[in-house]
DNA sequence: AACATAAGCAACCGCCGACAA
DNA sequence: GTTGTCGGCGGTTGCTTATGT
């Protein structure tokens, strides 16, 4: 039996006070993060220590950037949620002093309202304002990103795969598809497992995943490029290879850690897919092919 | 000015995967 | 293999603020 993170009685919720933020932020820097359910008791907080986690990654960890979320953001938010979904965290990564929770946020009141009415649009139905709806708490199947169907794939092994370290122009990003992926045995795959193969084995073969990264390394790289030039930030530009550590990746066919360096930084990628995403990507019209295996 | 409604956002809840015993 | 713990995630709630009437 599970029992709960604290004990609820005689416990702080809701706003915390300057004091609390202060008392988390001093022990947090001279204790390191960690054990959430000890550390309230530890730190003197009436707080639940999964509330104490959130306080601290959501609002009083350094580097937190707070609204004013920029276009090119904006612009980075839309690519990522079309690619993986409502992956808030996967998609904050992505964005240097961006929290999940702000992500998400920034998404149900700015982002999703306008895409689906840009949906609503191209499909020919109502808007919100016209069927006289008011603010939509409910999921909703037709809001974008999930208008098309978003599927939940498997992964393949893949052990290594290398990236050329040259800088890459925006019309080369196609061509990082073709940087040597691995099969299983962990031989190059031949050419015609390379993207403008329609064949579905190209897809089951090559690994979904690889054909992300890749994807979400050009978003970085464009990203970090435009905000470079404006002296924002520069971290990730230098998007030089992908490696897949074998000791790293057991990579059994359900899950393989799919791991790529980003100016030194380490992430994970784990999502879904969406396949419309895929195939703009790709250049190759599958809206009407579902693939699931 | 007063009230109603909508929007924004911090915080909470419950579930899940990873890990250890 | 089972059970318990921990940390993390996404969905949701509810309070505060902004806007409309």
């Amino acid at each position: 039996m599970r029992r709960p993170c604290c004990a609820k009685e005689g416990l702080n919720r809701g706003a915390w006070s300057a004091e609390e933020d202060e008392i988390l932020t001093y022990y947090i820097k001279s204790h390191g993060e960690g054990q959430w359910r000890d550390l309230p008791q530890r730190a003197g907080l009436k707080r639940c220590g999964k509330s104490c986690r959130l306080r601290w990654v959501n609002y009083l960890r350094p580097y937190i950037k707070r609204g004013n979320i920029c276009e090119e953001e904006e612009e980075l938010i839309l690519r990522m949620h079309k690619l993986l979904g409502n992956r808030w965290a996967l998609i904050a990564a992505r964005l240097p002093g961006r929290t999940d929770n702000e992500i998400k946020n920034y998404w149900n009141t700015n982002l999703r309202k306008r895409v689906r009415d840009r949906d609503r649009q191209k499909f020919g139905m109502q808007t919100d304002n016209e069927s006289g709806q008011g603010r939509l708490r409910i999921a909703n199947s037709i809001v974008s990103g999930e208008a098309h169907r978003v599927i939940r794939t498997k992964a393949v092994r893949c052990t290594k795969v290398l990236f050329q370290p040259q800088p890459l122009e925006k019309e080369q990003s196609h061509a990082m598809l073709s940087d040597v992926p691995l099969t299983d045995s962990g031989n190059p795959l031949s050419s015609s497992h390379y993207p403008n193969d329609k064949n579905i084995d190209f897809l089951v073969d090559f690994g979904i995943d690889d054909l992300l990264a890749p994807d979400i390394d050009l978003l970085m790289s464009s990203y970090s490029m435009v905000h470079a030039d404006k002296g924002i930030i520069n971290e990730h530009k230098d998007v030089t290879h992908v490696n897949f550590p074998a000791e790293e990746s057991p990579c059994a066919p359900m899950g393989c850690a799919r791991r790529f360096v980003v100016g030194g930084e380490h992430f994970d990628l784990n999502g879904e897919i969406d396949f419309n995403a895929l195939s703009s990507l790709l250049g190759e019209g599958c809206d009407d092919e579902i693939f699931a295996y």
